[in-house]
DNA sequence: CTTGGCTAGTTTC
DNA sequence: TGAAACTAG
């Protein structure tokens, strides 16, 4: 029984108890950790990718102020701090993060697959998971009874059974992180709440390597301290909206935002998000969910996109240089699902994002057009047919969907460039 | 001044 | 369903 339908007007929500024990597994640091050169433990570091951007920080690093947001450059962080260093992504670097979510995700299950009845494991992000324990936290009261579960220790909280579920849960939790450490030296933290949203809140509570158990009862305690972009799904343009629109800060502010107000609010391609939406956001406020955790192994859809400088697509020999550079880096991928996922895909889609930063976009769009749009002929060239090395990893069935093509405008262009990207379905 | 950048995935219309 | 908007790190 997940929280339900809860009035969030009148809601005391101690009373309104879920009864679920859910862990968000979220690594530390995660590319630092994967990218690391071993030696440089202790040190600021941050992860910069080929064009020079900060893709993570590390919590030394993270000490001294530098972060995405503040700094998204090396050289900005650089003048923060000269002896920052800085770990250069590696060529296949996405396919290393995949490599290394995968063997977190076998470390985790082994865990899981201990339990009975085991676990519901929801793939994430590559360094994010949801864990369901509820079925097994269940089993083990009905098995040794609740008196003799607790601890002596615990009993001195009376009517508290679900904070001692969650303390237990974090037993598993801390199985799980050990296990991690383990298996590939990582270190990860765990929040533990009865929703998806209170653990997600909890993980990032104590980072690093910590446990974090929210118990709702204490929840309203730390409303005030939790922003409002700290809120899952709030951390973006609709967080921002909705701060501005109220004058809201803070977790607890959301809470006394009017529903028929909140569902008004504009956002998304300047639509009201509705009463639904609405509801659950206010529910959020209130530290309740009802987000299951469904078993997810990893995401449905694979992308490998890249950025080309100064290419304007205006000429077939870009479109062939795109294709030889993404040969490999698809193959790549194609091997990993594969390998690791045992699976192939049925569909290839093919975008662009163009960026015209010189106004010619009407012309490069008619030019790209005809570029692409003939699209068994950009599908041959790098051997999608009876000879192809493709085939092996595409389904029987597979099609070729059709050629997208999206034009991206700047407001302040200076300069031409482009976005493209394949997509594999399965 | 001189860019907000990059990549990967999901949600919404 | 395709295309665009969105989130996230």
């Amino acid at each position: 029984m997940a929280a339900g339908n809860v009035d969030f007007r009148t809601c005391n929500y101690t009373t309104a108890r879920d009864p679920r024990v859910i862990l968000l597994e979220d690594m530390d640091q995660f590319e630092v950790q994967v990218f690391e050169a071993y030696h440089q433990r202790g040190f600021p570091r941050v992860v910069v990718n080929y064009a020079g951007l900060i893709t993570a920080v590390s919590y030394e690093a993270k000490k001294l102020g530098i972060n995405r947001d503040a700094t998204p450059r090396a050289q900005d962080a650089l003048k923060i701090c000269r002896n920052l260093i800085l770990i250069q992504q590696p060529q296949d670097a996405d396919i290393k993060l995949k490599e290394a979510s995968y063997k977190i995700r076998l470390a985790v299950d082994s865990v899981l697959q201990s339990l009975n009845p085991p676990p519901v494991f929801q793939y994430s992000s590559p360094d994010e998971s949801y864990i369901d324990i509820t079925a097994y936290i269940d089993s083990m009261e009905e098995r040794y009874g609740y008196d003799n579960l607790v601890h002596q220790d615990l009993k001195y909280w009376e009517n508290c059974s679900q904070e001692v579920r969650l303390i237990y849960g974090s037993l598993i939790g801390a199985r799980i992180i050990k296990k991690i450490l383990q298996a590939t030296n990582y270190q990860s933290s765990i929040g533990i709440g009865c929703n998806k949203s209170i653990a997600k809140i909890g993980s990032a509570l104590h980072k690093p390597g910590s446990i974090t158990i929210l118990a709702p009862t204490g929840l309203q305690q730390f409303a005030e301290f939790v922003k409002i972009e700290g809120i899952s799904g709030l951390g973006g343009k609709l967080g921002d909206v909705i701060k501005h629109k109220f004058g809201v800060e803070t977790m607890l502010d959301l809470q006394n935002v009017r529903h028929v107000r909140l569902a008004k609010t504009v956002t998304f391609n300047g639509n009201w998000i509705g009463y639904e939406k609405a509801t659950v956001i206010l529910n959020k406020a209130y530290g309740l969910c009802d987000d299951e955790v469904v078993p997810i192994k990893y995401a449905s859809t694979a992308t490998v996109s890249h950025q080309f400088y100064g290419h304007t697509f205006t000429r077939t020999q870009y479109m062939t240089e795109i294709l030889e550079l993404y040969v490999d880096k698809m193959l790549e991928r194609l091997h990993f699902e594969k390998r690791n996922h045992n699976r192939t895909p049925t569909t290839l889609k093919f975008s662009i994002f163009l960026t015209n930063r010189n106004n010619i976009h009407a012309k490069l769009e008619n030019v790209m057009w005809h570029e692409i749009n003939n699209k068994g002929k950009m599908i041959d060239s790098f051997g999608y047919d009876n000879t192809s090395i493709i085939p092996q990893y595409w389904d029987k069935n597979a099609q070729v969907d059709k050629v997208q093509i999206v034009a991206k405008f700047a407001d302040n262009p200076t300069q031409v460039y482009a976005v493209s990207a394949f997509s594999f379905m399965f």
